[in-house]
DNA sequence: ATGATAATGGTATATCATTATCATAGCGAA
DNA sequence: TTCGCTATGATAATGATATACCATTATCAT
């Protein structure tokens, strides 16, 4: 018996199953959807206990947008940024950076980081515009 | 007198002092204690109905950004984004676009805008980190 | 198979930003 | 100056997201 003893449940397996196949970033609600696919009757409140102790493991990270509820997709990926569709509100990952690699700041000033998001249409939605 | 007959009183003056002086965003919390300084006693209501109406007649603009509350700023500048400083929260007009003319999408994808922020520290916080 | 206890599901509650309510103050036309 | 009516200030209500609670379920070492 170790000192804190953690369980396989099939929950805990649909929600990481869930983030593991999406290869995107999903909301708590989305997660929710796609793991009931996998193990039904699974509620919110496990999702968001989930979420976080996969966040606490590092497995998770939290992806924070304007005006929109937080996402969370599979951590160490390489550098990227997001595309979030207009139509469904799906957030998509982009391959690569498309900053410059030095941001003209005021100065004085000092950057750590940067976050980039570009909005549209995804190849799903757009078939439904016509 | 007109259909609508709007009246110019002290706090509303205050409000937009205190957007037009910034020359940088403000959160309804900012301009409350900008204001505060022209009309003591200007209440929170006040400056989110005067944001309000300022959006809706085009003089205001909102700044929507990752994680935390929305911000607003005069309207009519160029093509710009913003840097936060990760010491006092304050939101910063950054010159230009630090972003590439055509990131690339996924196989479909249609862009309409986007959206660039940097993170750091401003010049009247380093100084106090030293 | 058993049992200690971690995890769950359903829901109430917390949190935070924003909006609605309403009695009162104070613009501004006459 | 008067007076109608808009704007204000204080605060309650709301909406969206996330967490707390607790009775019940289910995992897993034995």
């Amino acid at each position: 018996m170790s000192i804190r003893d953690i369980r396989n449940t099939r929950q805990k397996t649909a929600i990481r199953e869930a983030f593991a196949e999406a290869n995107r970033p999903l909301s708590p609600e989305e997660a929710l959807r796609s793991a009931q696919q996998l193990h039904p009757g699974v509620g919110i409140a496990t999702v968001y206990r989930n979420i976080q102790t996969l966040v606490e493991e590092g497995w998770l990270q939290p992806v924070e947008l304007p005006g929109d509820a937080t996402r969370y997709e599979v951590a160490g990926k390489k550098h990227h940024h997001h595309f979030q569709c207009n139509e469904c509100g799906k957030l998509y990952d982009l391959e690569g950076c498309a900053a410059q690699s030095k941001p003209k700041l005021p100065r004085g000033f000092r950057a750590s980081g940067h976050e980039f998001f570009v909005y549209g249409t995804c190849a799903a939605c757009i078939p439904a515009r016509q």
